[in-house]
DNA sequence: GCATCTTGCATTGTTGACAATCCGTGGTGT
DNA sequence: ACACCACGGATTGTCAACAATGCAAGATGC
């Protein structure tokens, strides 16, 4: 698992790709205290490379760092996973009004290409969470690129996502409403399609707040126990 | 300029700050190739943490790095500063929203206090625009952390608000509408106190909105050369 | 005269050793 | 018995030398 064949470009940007993604997948658990000579072991890395990729990782917020004590994974409460919803809620808005604003003809398309594998995706294997999740991925990632808006993509794709995917995984969260939200995304890129930017900010709004309240739900019943 | 008396906690911190500040107030200019080595030299560092640093610096978008290649400050176009207003519009709305619902009465009392500093702060001093771009960062910060939405805060303070300031710095872009801009902020302000979200949230986008357009303006007169 | 290849230099990436700091354990005093 | 202090071990922070890569100038062939 720890043995990425394709080298990086620059050993700090392997031992960042490998941290992210054991921390993402669940490897590394929240709140789980890490050394810095055990993960040079597990990773095959020196303190050097590894000590940039942590410098990254805690500007990201997947990190905390306290001098001269050590290094842990950090640990979002249920009340910060749902502030992170309301967070995409209006960032995911704005960057459905400007993909509408600005998608090519080619590129919503290929979305609506995208919706008609999920959808099958999802028929076939009916009840297979993980895909439906890295559809929903898959989705949002395209509207985000598709905004035109470099910061907005970055922030979104390189900061909320990876918080909200480390719970993914470990829930697999966004089962249990698998049609309803392709039906959701169906009326979004419509609405992108025909250039209809406030509504397709409207729409997109409104299915993350229905995925939050959908956790929000599940956290209630004691489903979820973060 | 680049001798920091107080001793953070630790080297690479003392280089992120310096780099940030250097960056921000436009020490380093935007699209300015800086090497390594110079950079040590200029703020007494190593570069182990100077490395440390940069790599932060980079995952924050301040910087861009090429392997081998070197590092040089981003430069911002006029088009991307504008798409920044346009993310700050939705998220400082939000900011506000959750300002309204969750500051504390002590928290209104001393924002009402600071805007009431900044209205003599620009009668006293008119034009000077240093103390508006202050105090107008003062307030936002203020509200961002308000909210008490940690991810939010460390979104709009972490990463936005280093970017707008080092835009600032160089055109004290605010300049020229202060008396508008506070008269924004007093009935922003009066909604949370109100405990009104949702008229919080509209004023602020408002608010913003106008600050863009403010700048467009600018930039299409030929003012500001971005 | 132009293009291409080669060579040297400068800069970045990496490594391992050294110094500073913190945490837990054991001891001592009250 | 409890609290406080001191010490040792372990871990993190820092440094300076080494290796690898990219860039540019010069030379050579066409």
């Amino acid at each position: 698992m720890s043995q990425p064949v394709i080298q990086s470009l620059t050993r700090a940007d392997e031992a960042f790709d490998c941290l992210q993604t054991a921390i993402v997948i669940g490897d590394l658990a929240p709140g789980e205290k890490i050394g810095e000579v055990e993960l040079c072991s597990r990773f095959n890395l020196t303190r050097g490379p590894l000590r940039e990729a942590l410098g990254r990782l805690e500007s990201r917020g997947l990190l905390v760092r306290r001098p001269h004590a050590g290094v842990k994974v950090v640990s979002v409460s249920a009340d910060e996973l749902i502030e992170l919803y309301r967070i995409r809620e209006v960032m995911e808005g704005l960057a459905a009004r400007q993909a509408a604003e600005r998608m090519t003809n080619e590129e919503i398309r290929d979305l609506q290409a995208t919706l008609d594998s999920h959808e099958k995706m999802i028929e076939e294997a009916q009840g297979q969470a993980y895909y439906q999740a890295e559809g929903d991925y898959d989705f949002h990632h395209r509207i985000a690129t598709g905004s035109r808006n470099t910061k907005l993509a970055q922030m979104l794709l390189g900061d909320l996502y990876y918080m909200v995917r480390m719970y993914r995984y470990r829930l697999s969260t966004s089962a249990g409403r698998p049609h309803m939200a392709l039906g959701e995304h169906r009326r979004i890129v419509e609405a992108i399609a025909q250039r209809d930017g406030e509504l397709a900010e409207f729409l997109m709004k409104r299915h993350i707040n229905a995925a939050r309240q959908n956790i929000e739900q599940k956290i209630q019943q004691g489903v979820l126990t973060i």
